[in-house]
DNA sequence: ATAAATTCCGTACCATGGTACGGAATCAAG
DNA sequence: CTTGATTCCGTACCATGGTACGGAATTTAT
């Protein structure tokens, strides 16, 4: 395979597979003579990417993962929970933002008179200050 | 107030509010021989910006958000449903990554012998390809 | 054999929300 | 009055995960 096999392959861009190369994600095979060659392997490690991206594991927590040792797993369970309790945590604020919009959208649903509580919530000019700032 | 002052009180940088002043979401106020003095409406344009993106929304709604006429319920309603909905298609992504990774975990501290499955998921060395890529 | 496609490589750019830096000017305090 | 802090302004840089571009060399197809 090429570059350009693989990366249909693997259903990526030419580039992309460029760019896992420099994030050493992918080793780039040497060049003898001609373009370099790729093997099975290589596009079972770039579908591995893939897959574990869709875990929402980031690129650099990939690398880290996939120079584990087979057999090490108290490494890859804690990689593992350390990205379930990161995902809790993002859920759990997406609720949080969820349910205050929910509130504000279903105020301005109900009331007929007024300003809207959306607007008001987030605009200084319309007074009422319905929710609190921090980040 | 100078913009240190607003900065504080906002509780943000100095260099977000010239950030936040470029991106149009706040005023800069003519300098009339001397700094750039500052009122308790541009703190409290600030801390709606602020508050806004607690809320999920990105700097570019905020501009809209703020433009709108306090009057005009349905562009807001139309905002924040739109908000819900990114907010909604977000949890659901996240709780998916969430429970196949759970599921990984579980196999791997219940099973004693053989490969972690964690790392047999995302590495090919390890053969067994037990999730699926996709993005 | 010639045109089109692909590869290689470095570098620059995209969005997003900021942060950092450098130098000049001005402001406040000791 | 002089030191230190703050302001102003432009520009560059950070992370993240890529995408795009330009030009030379080579490969593939007709």
């Amino acid at each position: 395979m090429k570059i350009g096999d693989l990366a249909r392959a693997g259903g990526v861009n030419v580039e992309t597979v460029r760019y896992y190369q420099r994030r050493r994600l992918l080793a780039e095979p040497p060049r003898g003579d001609g373009p370099r060659r790729y093997g099975r392997d290589d596009l079972e490690r770039l579908r591995s990417i893939r897959a574990a991206q869709t875990a929402g594991f980031t690129l650099d927590e990939i690398a880290t993962l996939l120079a584990l040792d087979s057999a090490d797993r108290s490494a890859a369970q804690a990689l593992a929970q350390c990205r379930i309790d990161a995902l809790d945590a993002k859920i759990a604020t997406l609720q949080t933002m969820r349910s205050a919009l929910l509130r504000l959208a279903q105020a301005c649903a109900a009331g007929e008179t007024g300003p809207c509580p959306i607007i008001a919530a987030f605009n200084p000019e319309t007074a009422g200050t319905l929710i609190q700032a921090g980040r």
